[in-house]
DNA sequence: AATGAATGAGTGTTCATTCAT
DNA sequence: GATGAATGAACACTCATTCAT
């Protein structure tokens, strides 16, 4: 017990670091000093400095996993659009609660090196690729017109990050959280066009 | 005359290195390694290691930026939406022909520290601001439904900016360019929804 | 214990190589081969290399200062004269006990940079001006003849400082001390002409 | 013609520089950039930093030589006094002309390196080998009393070096020279007891 | 388990000197 | 003679990691 409250006393110091400056410019002193903890003692909880860095990244996209519930047809199960709803607000939610977890992730995961590159890179395909299986589902429902989904997949990820990088910025109220979230969802069920406006005036 | 061409053949190294490893996992000597000169030669043409990254960023950003011409409407001009496509064109070009300079731009240049931060989040924002500026027009001549500006603005730079990362990654060929615009116009003009659907299945 | 052990240990080494080479030909590198520690273990006892040869400087001038204490006239006190010979007994023997500290003040310190100048000629002002009310205290009890007391005070301590250099750098044994004292002495108090000669000849 | 004065251009920049830096704070740079002449021309002139540097340092040398004149006993020349005193006023007036060179002697010539110190040291046993055979020669007339000559020597030179330095930071006005040579030598020759005093007292 | 002194590879930068034009 | 672009050896300093206590 008081092993994991160590463990967990050090995560936090470094996500705080991390968060304010960075991976490279985070010392391995600052996160001891933030811990309160002998420089040792670091290396008896974590490998080294990269491992500490994958582990809070590895934990943080398997909570974002966890907030994604693949969107499924049936009796039992609520009207997909709900079901994306409540996605898309889990995963907000999260990140609003965590606007240091969404720095690092957002900020200072990217170009670390290959290898970091490459797991983030898989993480996002894996999202673009639920988002893909969606749409796949929505166009063979013919409840989305036809498009292509593995585009329109990552400018539906590209637009949720962004806003998602926007809103941990400014928003501190987990509250304003709904309204975002309508707007995202008119954005990409709708478009921007006037439905007013004739057709041929647009094309 | 070969002054500049000695000066190019740094920028050139450098933006390769950088590209490749990132700015910190970039030492000096890979760079005049790459750019065949000595040590000293460097400092000649470059104040110091940061002040080349910040150099070539700073080149790209205004590169991007003429890119990006204002949407207006009158008789001499083309239609919106046209313009919009030719921006979009412009853009995507730039950056599948300089998939180097893309990848600085997209993975490395975020996290490096506060000013830098800073000057890349100045930069999303100036073109953020525009599209909402078009995005305003756009309202008041009604060709565009009612919406929140500021926050469909981030949607759409972050659809783009995804999309930008995804194509600088897969495409090589840049006549591949123009179905992707189309994609991203149908995206964000129309929307997901089947139009043919009843309104009413999906509200 | 040990820790003072090691940081004296690279104080040594230091002051070894700064009164053989002076500042600028001593490299942290001859430092710490002399102290047989590594590179880093340097950087934990002294900020820069400039802070040691400053913190060295600053200590024998405190120990300089201690040499030196105030002439004063009382009961209790001895005769000036016997005081004023303690007080360069005390300094000369520093000195001598102590070369290469001597060579690294009289030689090194000096040119070093505007604000370490400025140190050190505080330094010689501040004995300057001890002289310097000694000889006007002098001057008041009719000990001394009239003189113009700052310009004495600058001959009686470059005169000092000379022999100091020419000791340091001849005389190994400090019981040879006594007689440059009684030299000094004699120097300062009678002057050199002759006493039985007409004052008319030499004026 | 020409060639002479660009000599003499670069070695007025180059003592200005290194008076006020010093040798090592002084860069080629610096000297050439004073000088107005191009990196290469100053190794047309001079073949490196450290030779510009001893070449300014030994015209000094050979200048203050010429101010020391033996004193000599004979009928055709001046009182031995005067003579030491026309010594004294050349020096003093050749260093309060040239404030920049005295520096260059005083502060900044010692500790270069090895080879450096040598010459310098020479130079000052050199002069105190011409104070000793004044001394010696005095003695021999009983002008002087008997001294060590050798410590005595070191003892003038020592008071004249610091009151140069001294006078060459305070004194802008050469005509101020006299008086203070005159403190000199009622030091030198007198010394400082009070004459009125029982010789019994400082004893 | 905890400590923190010690390590040393690695890096950015400077600057006197050279040499082709 | 004059130039100034090019050179590269040399150096101070950092910091993640180790290990004896």
């Amino acid at each position: 017990m008081l092993k994991k409250n160590k463990r967990e006393k050090i995560l936090k110091a470094a996500i705080s670091a991390f968060a304010q400056k960075g991976y490279h410019d985070t010392s391995i002193s600052k996160i001891i000093n933030k811990a309160g903890i002998a420089r040792g003692t670091f290396y008896l909880y974590f490998e080294n400095k990269r491992q500490i860095f994958d582990s809070i990244l590895e934990n943080l996209i398997v909570e974002i996993d966890r907030c994604i519930k693949k969107i499924e047809i049936g009796k039992e199960r609520q009207n997909p659009l709900e079901q994306l709803k409540d996605n898309l607000r889990r995963i907000f939610t999260l990140f609003v609660e965590n606007p240091e977890l969404s720095r690092i992730l957002l900020r200072h995961a990217a170009g670390l090196d290959k290898e970091s590159d490459q797991k983030i890179t898989e993480f996002y395909n894996n999202i673009a690729d639920k988002i893909e299986d969606a749409l796949k589902l929505g166009i063979k429902m013919e409840l989305i017109r036809d498009c292509n989904p593995r585009i329109t997949s990552f400018l539906i990820l590209g637009s949720i990050k962004e806003l998602i990088e926007h809103v941990t910025l400014t928003m501190k109220n987990k509250s304003d959280i709904n309204p975002v979230i309508d707007e995202i969802l008119n954005f990409g069920l709708h478009g921007l066009k006037n439905p007013g406006l004739s057709s041929l005036f647009l094309q």
